[in-house]
DNA sequence: CTCCGTGCAAAAGGTTTGCACTGGT
DNA sequence: ACCAGTGCAAACCTTTTGCACGGAG
């Protein structure tokens, strides 16, 4: 997420956080600034080294709380992901991924072409399944799995 | 998978396992039987709780080793689950989901006019990424959780 | 006879829950 | 002062691993 933005989401945020009554504790404010900065997407467990360094003391717990709540607000999405545990998305614009076989690294994509260019799915292929939305996941090797190792 | 297609199925996975040099167990042919023969996609502990019933005794483990191996073959794929566990699809054509928010249900999509409507995200999107394949979620309310419950 | 495949039990993640304390509002 | 939010420890669920037995080739 840009910086731009950030002022922008935080206070989306603490709007939010007032409207519903919740407080704003700094293990929030805090473990929300930390994964908009994120520019890939963070397990829980990854949130929670991040955050330790900043608020000494927190605990997995809280974490995993914090993250539930972000998701409720839907100030943050659950990425598909493939591997064992879940990812957290900051960008909740409509957007797809690239995702490595490798090392499962996923790299956001939006491209205005390819949404305008997709037929949906009618009536009679969906049954009586009502599309709300949708993400595509493109997979394949990314760079650094090609040409390293 | 249709009764029609089951028989390519087990003889395509028959001669994998001679190939290779694998025995065909009678826990292994069981497994892939019993997922053919589902119309979900079935996490490694609803299979257990199936296979259990044809095979008395076999275990969880066994199981989970089986699941690896179909995959390792090709003959089936790990599907990209929202829940926690990992789920299993025994259909391995191209193809894409319809992925319920509510109950987690994942159900099946071909559409050969989708596939063509779609314009792939060129180079300059993707990087040095280089796109293999790709599968679509498309996010909604299934059926039954809309009319019940 | 040699291994491969299996079952068991225990370990290894990842995540959730019960409970008592504490800090915001 | 009240109660939502937190930290801790233990429970829980899913998946993996080490090991010894047994059966197929």
């Amino acid at each position: 997420v840009h910086p731009v933005e950030m002022q922008d989401r935080l206070q989306q945020f603490q709007s939010l956080c007032r409207q519903r009554g919740l407080s704003l504790t700094v293990q929030r404010q805090r473990i929300f600034e930390l994964i908009l900065e994120r520019r890939d997407h963070p397990t829980a467990d990854q949130v929670y080294e991040d955050v330790k360094v900043h608020v000494p003391g927190v605990s997995r717990t809280t974490v995993y709380r914090v993250l539930d709540m972000l998701v409720d607000l839907g100030v943050i999405l659950k990425a598909p992901s493939p591997g064992s545990s879940t990812r957290y998305d900051p960008m909740t614009r409509h957007h797809h991924h690239l995702v490595c076989r490798r090392c499962e690294t996923l790299i956001d994509l939006e491209d205005a072409a390819l949404d305008s260019s997709i037929q949906l799915p009618g009536a009679e292929q969906t049954q009586a399944f009502q599309i709300e939305s949708y993400s595509i996941h493109f997979y394949g090797i990314c760079e650094s799995c090609r040409s390293g190792v």
